[in-house]
DNA sequence: GCCGTTTTCGGCCCGACTGTTTTCAGTCG
């Protein structure tokens, strides 16, 4: 078993045993535990089954723990797990995500009404019967049913960073298998949307049906859907993720790329403008309608190129005027993961990251970075154990000290400042111009009137230290939607005042959203791309936030941290514009 | 549950809001 699955498991007991309503603190230790696992190097259940190591090495495992993993790793599960399922039905789990309601008011309806699934409350809401149970009324009746349609909304879509790892993984399978040349993901996936709603791979060369034979047979496919002699769908892995498998020849395989990448919009106007042209374009290639002979089919750019457009890249592809800018080529150059010198917003041990400030220095080395900044939470944030003023002042002190001793790269003083209700800074001003970088960020009070979120942010945008517009729009994918605010003031503003929106690379944020990205670029707006990490793998998510950089049709130039250290440098201390264009 | 120790038990990030009550439990971040 792998250490996520494991993770999965101890989350979803930790689950239970809060609806179950027991100790907080043991609660803690499991999540805690999976926690550690998820991301440990090594293989959690080698360790278990090795006589000579101890899993209570691992910081977080105890006696307890131990036994819980032993057990886990010898049948899949364990005494408390099985005790919680049978107490509550594993669907109360789903109602968790439902916002407005937690484990003790689950228990409680479970306990009076039964309630089991989504279905089953959104029934007693409509019934008014959840009014009937303690401390519950009609607001709250009212909330939950709000809960539940923007929990329907995002059901069966998966975030984009969990298809990309699922992709990953069958991709580097098929390609080890004898007789296939090609395989890639396709779909939603390979244009970089930020959820996704089922994976497509693509695979060809003289035995590309084994590919199908694999899938089939894969010990994580849950379910067989479909199997042809050239595609295979399946329902893989404990999310249930759909997955289809395509067989294809190689003169089609760059028409099948082409096809099943999309989007519909896309490929209906390229088809449109084919026809005009006396062609016809599906799946097995470009052909002349005349006399049905393939014109193109091989690869994608023969394609485009035949039909007189430059290539596209995937993530443009949502016919939003990407199709007129290739006829024209005007298409702009977008920016790639390899441009990117640093990563611009990240946590440390001293708030709620897991990681000290030398160990994500040192990681994002590695990576190849030439600098990063450390941007900590401020004191709003309690839970985090936010940076107070003087706290903030010694931290930069901390940083100026640190710059003359060999860093492997250059770390800058940050901080991402609470926005606070009325827009001032959680942060006294004279504290801040401490800092290299100030980040300000929403965190509370989510849903005021549109009006007040909207000055809210403008005021914001009037501090005179502020330099990044953190995590712009709150939403949480799946979870949470953005709150509402007048986004063009908001972009305009930020424009005029050379303030940085920030792309947030997290796979649950992707925050801004690339729709945005685009309207900001167009309204002069400059951009940074940063992670957000908590520990040093997160930094691996940069890719993600890239991507939606590429979905806004942003060039490297459009991005602060593509600059080499020295630039940067100089645009941190000189509030100007970043091309000078803009 | 784990951890650390003033070694075997006490502490473990906690403040604010909401909707319900009429002093606070539940939820969120």
């Amino acid at each position: 078993m792998e250490n996520k699955d494991i993770a999965g498991l101890l989350h979803e007991t930790a689950d239970l045993m809060e609806v179950a309503g027991e100790d907080g603190f043991r609660i803690r230790s499991y999540r805690n535990a999976a926690a550690v696992i998820v991301s440990y190097p090594e293989r959690v259940a080698d360790i278990v089954c090795n006589p000579e190591r101890k899993v209570t090495e691992i910081s977080g495992i105890g006696k307890g723990l131990a036994a819980v993993l032993a057990e886990i790793c010898q049948r899949g599960s364990f005494e408390r797990r099985d005790e919680m399922l049978a107490r509550y039905p594993a669907s109360a789990l789903e109602l968790l995500k439902i916002q407005g309601l937690g484990p003790k008011s689950i228990a409680l309806l479970y306990e009076h009404h039964g309630v089991k699934t989504v279905d089953d409350l959104e029934r007693i809401c409509r019934e008014h019967k959840l009014r009937d149970l303690p401390r519950m009324g009609a607001k709250l009746e009212e909330k939950v049913l709000r809960g539940i349609e923007a929990y329907r909304k995002s059901a069966g879509r998966f975030l984009l960073s969990f298809g990309r790892r699922v992709a990953d993984e069958l991709v580097a399978e098929f390609l080890a298998l004898p007789g296939i040349e090609e395989a890639e993901p396709a779909g939603s996936l390979r244009r970089g949307r930020e959820t996704i709603g089922d994976l497509d791979i693509l695979v060809t060369g003289p035995s590309a049906a084994g590919a199908l034979a694999h899938i089939v047979q894969h010990p994580k496919t849950q379910e067989v859907l479909g199997q042809g002699s050239n595609k295979a769908s399946v329902s893989f892995g404990l999310e249930r993720l759909q997955v289809d498998v395509r067989a294809l020849p190689p003169e089609s395989f760059g028409a099948a790329m082409q096809y099943f990448t999309g989007s519909k919009e896309h490929n209906v106007a390229l088809r449109t403008n084919a026809i005009k042209q006396g062609l016809t374009l599906n799946e097995y290639g470009l052909f002349t309608i005349d006399s049905n002979e393939r014109v193109a089919g091989k690869n994608e750019v023969q394609i485009y190129n035949r039909l007189g457009y430059a290539w596209i890249p995937p993530e443009l592809r949502e016919n939003s005027g990407e199709l007129e800018a290739a006829q024209a080529g005007t298409l702009p150059t977008l920016v790639e993961l390899s441009d990117m010198r640093g990563d611009l917003h990240m946590h440390t041990t001293a708030t709620d990251g897991r990681a000290t400030l030398q160990e994500m220095a040192e990681a994002a080395a590695a990576l190849g970075y030439s600098y990063i900044a450390i941007t900590d939470h401020s004191k709003a944030l309690a839970m985090s154990n936010g940076l107070d003023e003087h706290r903030v002042v010694a931290f930069a002190r901390e940083v100026r000290e640190l710059k003359r001793q060999g860093l492997p790269l250059r770390v800058f003083s940050g901080l991402e400042c609470d926005i606070l209700r009325d827009g001032s800074m959680d942060i006294a001003e004279d504290a801040l111009a401490e800092l290299d970088l100030v980040i300000g960020s929403v965190h509370s009070y989510f849903n005021l009137e549109p009006q007040e979120m909207t000055d809210r942010l403008l005021r914001a945008l009037e501090s005179p230290t502020l330099r990044v517009l953190g995590h712009g729009t709150g939403r949480m994918l799946l979870q949470r939607e953005s709150y509402p605010f007048d986004f063009d003031r908001v972009a305009e503003l930020a424009a005029r005042r050379n303030i940085f929106l920030e792309i947030n690379a997290s796979p649950e944020r992707l925050d801004l959203p690339s729709h945005l990205v685009h309207t900001a670029k167009r309204k002069g707006c400059q951009f940074t791309i940063s992670t957000d990490a908590h520990r040093p793998s997160h930094f691996r998510n940069m890719r993600f936030g890239v991507v939606t950089a590429r979905r806004g049709w942003l060039s490297a130039s459009d991005v602060l941290n593509t600059l080499p250290l020295a630039e940067f440098e100089d645009r941190l201390r000189n509030r100007r514009s970043l091309v000078g264009n803009c």
